[in-house]
RNA sequence: GGGGUCUUAGCUCAGCUGGGAGAGCAUCUGCCUUACAAGCAGAGGGUCACAGGUUCGAGCCCUGUAGGCCCCACCA
């Protein structure tokens, strides 16, 4: 039976009825298949908090397309999804809905907190996944994870032991990014600078002998209440007597000494600096150089502690002002500059960072991030483009120690017990430990880990670490890891040398990335800006396939992308024209459908556009090898846009229509179904719905393109001399439209073309494509032959190469009009001669230039010659 | 201060290992030709930022200059 496809094209509903068979047919799921080699993606495993926007569409469109190509060409494909339970984030969203319920977590306590924050994952953390189902993403949902599945707990808690063991995890006193709003400590990976407006407050501050005062410059100067040194270079001649004496710190009244340190610049300010070790990460270095006590003067959310009453409560640029004033009043404020500066601030809540000294736990870097340079050096991993890997590179040779513990109650507690009693410290992966000195039962620590430490797991937490599992030794490493640039130091560089410190391999062979996609006007898209475009929407009103083609549409890797409306209409409107052709070769197919031809039965265009196929084939898997995606989908789209629908289809069409010619009318409607059904095949990674409808409709089986094998560069469908011949014809077509339009020839206006040319090829290939020659040239009649016998004199030419083309268009033919034609024509082809003599004559291009490329060059300018005589005896005629 | 990256048609961008500059949109001219007006046929438009260098040959490789963007960095 004959099916159809629905006259117009509308991805609504279609997509999704597509999306569920597939499920239904488990054609996403993958399993150990020794007999298979396999292609492993690992999902960027999306926020739970998250709703997909335009980033996840590229990141999951790239993904997808990749795992597509790879299944259809036979590899055991996984793209393995999951989501991040993305602590801060979610702790923040859910701390918000217990406040309208005039609650907070610690009126809930931890454990009924932690129960309503699993309700919100349950109510809305699938939210993202189901939207990316909408994209089109063949993930294995089998296989969906969880960075706080029972799996992952495991593995972060054995990674955390084997790394503590090994003394790479340790405990210390030191000061860290502390974000005063999510009250928390961050790595200095989640702190983000911003220059910020600010001032440059002068202060003075009396030496304790009564000789004097000593000035400096702050940008913060309420920590003066924690000032416990004022320091100066050693080699500062200026301030060499004053090295050892003591200042009294104006307000507090606490004598203070000054002393020498190195890393105070000279030519800086007034070449002094005040020393707050318990606000200041430099100031907390040179304290510890020099012993100096360590004063704080701030609480966890950054008001100043009751050890000083007059300010007590005061948040930190309240006390600002009040400190301020207060040192006015005592003389020692000198003056206040404008000044601007860089201000670290919260990745999530863009809070000014607060320098804070605590017990935190942290990850020694430098022997975990050897490994991890070397094995990019080594190219175990590649990334794509190349260039990436000098950020990796630069990240970790300037890593310092990694902060994990943070203050939240949602995440992986961390693993690590104290005795209360004796101060004993046990690691363990048990969730509750008796003290091993006193016996006492001990105490957790409440903190929990960094959410990327549990990510950085991922690739083989997710395939059952840390049992060896089957999966594990067959998937992993993984293939290609996808994900944006900015991900980079987050989670690409912990992967990495969390990949090789517990696995003893990297984690991927090759991480594609990609750049961010911004707005029309080129602005990050953002919720503050209101500027953002949502993905469904976008799929609502154009298809998933519209936007997944737009996407990936002029885009190298590495690089940013404006999206514009503009552009998707132009992918559904090829989306439109895909669906179209097809409706029309299947409106053509007989009842009984198309019959098996033997290769005597294609006609040289068949051949033509099977051989522009096989080439087409081979360009596209190369590019789709070396990612070069972008490339990969305009080749297909240029293909069976130009070539095969605007082409080819009207170069067959007469042949459609004339039923008496069974064969040829057969052989035409073989090779439209079979080019048709490669190039969907080809372009299926991309717009995976399209191309399934068609494909199902009019292969009459059950089949599904996307388990269907991807086509193959064959050597028997090279058909070198077809495509040489054709290409002459689309000149010639091109020349007679060119013509017509030039002399406003009225569409309906036939006319007799001649062809004449004195090379018996060149004939022969017009009179077997006669009969579309003539529907494209809108012509009449067409005559091949070998002189100009029995042409009107007074008919308008067109020279190509290889041939002449005359028509008879007595009344359109002006003298002038007609010689100025010619003689901008031989002007051109003038222009070529010299170039080509030019590089001819060239010795060192002779000698040095690849034969094929002179050989080349030769053929040109004989033809450019030829073609260049004609032009001129033309033109002899018209002056005669 | 260090590093990266970009500068190609009016706009947004491709251009894979160096071998006669491309696409989409926009503009102009014809066409409702029974697959498609979400279309067809044609046209105009580029000293590939600038200056050197390597090469038979440079948009592509090297050096420098200018401008834009991004990342990193403890000048209080």
């Amino acid at each position: 039976m004959k099916k159809e496809l629905a006259k117009t094209y509308d991805p609504k509903g279609m997509e999704d009825r597509i999306y569920e068979n597939w499920l239904n047919k488990k054609y996403f799921h993958a399993e150990v298949n020794r007999s298979k080699k396999p292609f492993t993606i690992v999902m960027p495993p999306p926020n739970i908090t998250g709703q997909l926007h335009m980033g996840h569409a590229l990141d999951n469109t790239l993904q997808d397309s990749i795992i597509r190509f790879k299944r259809m060409q036979g590899y055991e494909a996984l793209w393995l999804p999951g989501t991040d339970h993305a602590s801060i984030a979610t702790e923040v969203k859910v701390v918000e809905q217990i406040a309208k319920e005039g609650l907070t977590k610690d009126m809930l306590g931890r454990e009924a907190f932690l129960e309503r924050v699993w309700d919100w994952k349950r109510e809305y953390g699938g939210r993202i996944t189901s939207q990316l189902k909408k994209m089109g993403s063949s993930c294995d949902w089998d296989r969906e994870r969880f960075t706080m599945d029972e799996g992952c707990n495991e593995a972060v808690k054995e990674v955390f032991v084997n790394l503590y063991n090994k003394g790479l995890i340790y405990r210390g006193h030191r000061i860290i990014n502390w974000c005063p709003c999510c009250k928390t400590s961050l790595s200095d990976a989640e702190v983000e600078y911003e220059d910020q407006a600010g001032h440059f407050w002068h202060l003075r501050y009396p030496l304790s002998d009564g000789s004097g005062y000593i000035e400096m410059a702050t940008t913060r100067p309420e920590t003066m209440l924690g000032d416990t040194a004022v320091a100066v270079n050693p080699n500062d001649e200026r301030y060499k007597d004053y090295v050892g004496k003591k200042v009294t710190l104006p307000i507090v009244h606490r004598e203070i000494p000054i002393i020498a340190d190195e890393y105070v610049e000279m030519e800086f300010g007034t070449g002094v600096v005040k020393i707050t070790p318990a606000h200041d990460p430099n100031d907390f270095e040179v304290g510890l150089r020099h012993e100096l006590p360590v004063i704080n003067v701030l609480t966890e959310d950054a008001r100043i502690t009751d050890d000083y009453p007059a300010y007590a409560g005061m948040d930190r640029y309240e006390a600002r002002k009040a400190i301020v004033k207060d040192l006015e009043k005592e003389g020692a404020l000198v003056k206040i500059e404008d000044y601007s500066h860089n201000v670290g601030t919260c990745y999530r809540c863009h809070t000014t960072i607060e320098p804070r000294v605590s017990d935190q736990w942290f990850v020694k870097m430098k022997p975990l991030a050897g490994p991890a340079i070397d094995a990019v050096k080594e190219k175990k991993t590649q990334f794509v483009p190349e260039h990436f890997e000098k950020t990796y590179f630069h990240w970790l040779e300037n890593i310092r120690d990694w902060c994990i513990s943070r203050q939240l109650w949602w995440g992986h507690r961390i693993p690590a017990f104290y005795c209360d009693d004796c101060g004993e410290l046990v690691v363990s992966k048990e969730n509750s430990c008796k003290c091993p000195k006193c016996g006492k039962e001990m105490r957790q620590d409440p903190d929990t880990l960094d959410t990327w430490f549990s990510s950085a797991l991922w690739p083989f937490s997710t395939l059952g670490w840390p049992d060896k599992t089957e999966d594990l030794d067959y998937f992993y490493p993984t293939s290609t890891l996808v994900t944006g640039y900015d991900i980079i130091p987050f989670w690409v560089m912990r992967m990495m040398f969390s990949g090789i410190e517990q696995m003893k391999e990297v984690p991927f062979n090759t991480v594609l990335i990609h750049g961010l996609v911004r707005d029309s006007l080129g602005r990050k898209m953002s919720k503050s800006l209101g500027n953002g475009i949502d993905p469904l929407e976008i799929i609502d009103k154009y298809g998933a396939d519209a936007l997944r083609l737009t996407l990936i549409t002029g885009n190298a890797p590495g690089n940013d992308m404006r999206f514009y409306l503009e552009r998707v209409e132009n992918s559904r409107n090829f989306a439109n024209k895909v669906w179209n052709a097809s409706r029309f070769i299947m409106m053509n197919m007989p009842e009984d459908g198309v019959k098996e031809v033997a290769e005597s039965d294609l006609q040289p265009v068949d051949k033509w556009i099977l051989s522009k196929l096989n080439t087409l084939i081979k360009d596209v898997s190369s590019n789709m090898e070396s990612y070069e995606l972008g490339i990969a989908v305009q080749k297909v789209y240029d293909f069976i846009w130009d070539e095969f629908c605007d082409w080819y289809i009207e170069m067959v069409k007469p042949r459609l229509y004339n039923t008496e010619d069974e064969k040829a009318k057969n052989a035409a409607l073989w090779t439209l179904k079979t080019v048709l059904i490669d190039a969907l095949k080809l372009l299926h990674p991309f717009m995976p719905f399209i191309t399934e409808e068609i494909f199902t409709t009019l292969q009459d089986e059950e089949e599904s393109i996307m388990i269907s094998k991807w086509p193959e560069f064959s050597e028997a469908r090279v058909y070198a001399e077809e495509e040489t011949d054709i290409e002459i014809i689309k000149e010639a077509v091109r020349g007679i439209r060119n013509l017509r339009s030039e002399k406003n020839v009225p569409p309906k206006r036939q006319a007799k073309v001649y062809v004449v040319s004195e090379n018996e090829t060149i004939r022969n290939a017009f009179t077997k494509g006669k009969l579309f020659f003539e529907s494209l040239a809108s012509a009449s009649d067409v005559y091949v032959q070998a002189d100009k016998t029995g042409i009107e004199a007074d008919a308008l030419s067109v020279v190509i190469g290889g041939a002449t083309l005359y028509l008879p268009f007595a009344d359109l033919v002006d003298i002038s009009a007609e010689t100025e034609r010619l003689e901008k024509e031989q002007k051109r082809l003038q222009g070529e001669i010299q170039r080509s003599n030019g590089m001819l004559s060239n010795e060192r291009f002779l000698s040095k230039a690849p034969e094929a490329k002179v050989t080349e060059e030769k053929e040109k300018l004989k033809k450019y010659e030829d073609m260049l005589k004609e032009v001129e005896t033309l033109l002899a005629q018209l002056k005669k």
